[in-house]
Formats: structure tokens, sequence, C-alpha cells
DNA sequence: TTCACCCTCCCCAGAAATAGTGAGGTCATG
DNA sequence: CATGACCTCACTATTTCTGGGGAGGGTGAA
């Protein structure tokens, strides 16, 4: 089974569609004899896309419900970085009882483990494998393929933000050093005549920095410029 | 050598103090036959921690020219996701050839490849193998082992989350709806003034959330907040 | 060499943000 | 049913930012 992942992980890397995006879901449940694969870009303002083996019925309920905002797998994932076996996590609100009694009678099996994965600017996505089982078996199924499908969630999410990139052609407008330096100073939370005096510039010429990097960013005011450069990667806080 | 790396991933499992994490690089340079082993978590205030096999001569130089706002690998790994071969990066300006050469000479071999790292909560961390060899025995190596590295990687971030999250317990900023809301119109751009009729308030009130804001974000002024929100992961743009 | 971009400095007036304090309502938790 | 956390509104004076303008010297690429 190992030489099959081996293998599914080659298939991955020729993903061009999201169509085969989600067969390589189906795929991968065939090879490890699971109910159910889930990769799944979580963005608060609008999903970016997700691709998986659950039932239509039981996403279009889930955001309807808008279960993204209550949702323990969410959470717990949110908050570390290690994937997450899902009977870890804390199921004991009635209301998280509620949704994980729905999920079952919409086809989502009893165990899961989810691993979260982070990109640049802040992306966050989990990728989920599901299936009905005992615990022991389960725990025997994440202890023999854990690391791989850490490999696996790194592929599909590499693959995810290939598709990003090729849909926004924004191009990153580079800030010249001295710029980079004093919007850096300003997330830093310093006013514009401690960033001069540490640069060793006057205020005026600092100005003139922000004032230019305002404009390459296309920003409004000068916090919209250090939340893009920010959300860009040009500058790093 | 792949029952090697089985092993020693084991004995990273193990570690529980910064000596013991020092020494599992050092042993993963032996492993592989590497010159060098780096783990660097990259954190805005100050260096959280590093362990690694660089010098120490380097890693001063490094520390004091403030080498992290200009290195090409630190540029590069910070908008991507995919681990990054350093030949593949871009060494054209002055600065980043002479910082290349230096490097060398601090003892750095001519060969890198760097995984980035990304936690919750805005970290961002870097693993480093380094070698001194051709370009084809590099893609070579990098090419059997660069799986291996990112479950390598994955390990070493996790024990430094660990260390991290004994030290400060507290220290979980969570902003209220609208605190967060209100920070969000701000990174977008709009005035108090805008970002108030926006939510339908009063620009007063707006301007109680920014300050409730800064405050739980230990921020010095507005553009301080919105820097800190984004990085940390508080609010998505 | 020329051109473009970067770095540095300067002035001013109007617009916006900041600091401090106060007060009343809702809503969930204990 | 009380405590705390959240949401809403208000005032004033001081500090800081913003948006225009202009000017000179350096450096790298075409």
């Amino acid at each position: 089974m190992k030489s099959q992942i081996e293998s599914f992980l080659e298939s991955v890397q020729q993903v061009e569609t999201l169509e085969e995006f989600q067969s390589a879901t189906e795929d991968l449940c065939d090879i490890l004899n699971l109910e159910h694969v889930v990769y799944h870009w979580v963005n608060s303002v609008g999903e970016r896309f997700g691709a998986g083996t659950y039932s239509s019925e039981w996403v279009d309920r889930y955001l309807e419900k808008d279960y993204l905002r209550m949702d323990p797998v969410i959470f717990g994932c949110f908050q570390r970085f290690t994937p997450v076996n899902w009977k870890q996590l804390d199921w004991s609100s009635k209301a998280a009882k509620a949704f994980f009694l729905e999920a079952i009678e919409y086809g989502v099996g009893n165990q899961g483990y989810t691993i979260p994965i982070r990109g640049p600017k802040g992306q966050f996505a989990l990728f989920t494998v599901n299936n009905t089982s005992s615990d022991a078996d389960w725990d025997q199924f994440v202890d023999t393929f854990g690391r791989d499908l850490i490999i696996v969630a790194h592929e599909f999410n590499k693959k995810a933000l290939e598709f990003e990139a090729s849909d926004k052609v924004a191009s990153t407008p580079a800030l010249s050093p001295r710029e980079a330096m004093a919007i850096s100073y300003l997330a830093k939370g310093l006013s514009r005549a401690q960033a001069a005096q540490e640069m060793g510039i006057s205020e005026h010429t600092l100005r003139v920095y922000i004032e230019a990097a305002r404009h390459k960013l296309g920003a409004l005011n000068t916090t919209h410029a250090v939340a893009r450069a920010l959300s860009t990667g040009v500058i790093i806080v």
C-alpha cells in the first residue's frame, strides 16, 4: 500500500484542473479504503474551494447552517499545528454533540483525522480523512499512515495554491529597501518621528518613503499600506 | 538510511530540552552526512529561538547585520508554501551576492534546501539543510530526502511549539466580533469615519472598538494593532 | 551618456487620530 | 441575580498624519 501512496503522490503532482483535484480525493479514498477524503480551504470571507467525497447534501447543509463557526474540528485545528484525531477534540457542548450526530446522519464516518495546513498570507486549509471504524482500528490506521497523510496534505495544498496563483495575476509591487524598512517600522508601532530617528533620517524623508510605498501598494492610507505589505509578504515584521 | 531517519524521528519525539533539540540537529547532520542542519523560528519582536549547526560567529554576524531583512532565503520562503532549493532563489542583487559569499566564508555550504513552516497565530519558522556539493548531487539529495525532510521539519516545529506553549500560557488576544470587524475595515484602508458608517455605528463607538483592540493586542497605535492582528491571524482581510 | 529610480532634505495648512473619562443597555455564565 | 464582557453613544484638547509643492546628489542599466 505504501507504494500505491507513492504513485498516488506522483499523480497528484500531475493534477491541473479542479476535476482532477476532485478525482484525486476519490482515488485516495479507494487506495486507503476510506469513506471520505476532503481537502478544504477555509476562508472567513468566502470559501475559495474545497474538494472531497462528502455528499453535496452535507456540504450544503454545512454551509447553510454556517457550521464553520462552531465545528470543533475547525476550532481545534486553527489553534494547533499537529494533526488531530477527532476523538481527541472537545465535543462536550450540546451544539457540538448535535453537530456530530447530524454529520453521521449525512454519511460522515465516526472517525476522523484532520491535518491543519497553513500557507503564505494567512492561508488556512484542512485535509481530512474519515471512516467508520472502532477506536482501535482507527488509531492503528493513523499510526500507520499519519506521516504519509502529512505529505499528501502538502501536495494537495501545493496544488490549491497553484490554482490560486494562476487566478490573480496581481504583480507584487516591490518596495525599495528604505521603503520596506520604513513600512516595517510603522508596522512595529513606531510613529513617523520614531521611525525616522531609528533610520537616522529626517521625518520629512521618511514621509517620502511612506508616500512612495503607499502609491506602489495602491493603498489609501498608511494603515492600509502596512496591511497590504504584510499580507503580500513584501515585508516581514 | 531511511530506517535511520525513522529512528531519528522517534528520538526527536522524546526531546524535552533545548539542549536535546540542539543535539537533534547535530544528529541529523551525521545521519544525512550534511554540513549544517538548522531550525529557525523567525519572529517579529525578538527571535524566539533557533537551533542548529551554523557557527556562532555566523549567527552573531547575521543578527548584528540584521540580515533577516534581506536574506533571499527568508524572503523566498515567506512567500511560498513549498520547500525551496537555494539555487532557485533570486540572488541577482549585489547585496544578495555579497551576503551569499560572506555566508560561505563563515562556513555555510553553497547548497541549501529550506522548508518554510507556518503554525498557529502567524508563527513562521524555517528548517534548513545545507551542504557543499555540486548542483547535480544536491538535486539528487533533495529528490531522495525531500519528503522525509518535510516530516522532520514538522516534528521539529511541533517541539518548538511545545516549548513555546509551556512558556506563555496566556496571551491569546482574541478580539470580540465587532472589534475584529473594526480592525478589518481599517486594514482595508477605510478611515474611522468610513468604517463606522460601514458598520452602521457612530465614529465614537468605533473608536472604542479600536482602542479596546489596541489594548488587547498590546499595540502602540492603530497601525500597529492592524499589523499584529494580521500577522497573528486574528483577522483575515 | 542619459534616463530612471533611489535617497535625502525642506515648507505649510487642513484633516485625522489619540488619550482620558464617563455612562447606559444587553446577554450569557456562574 | 450578579458579575463581567460586549455594544452603543458623548466631549475636548493635543498630537500626528496627509497631500500638495520643490530640490539636489547618487547609482545602475540601456
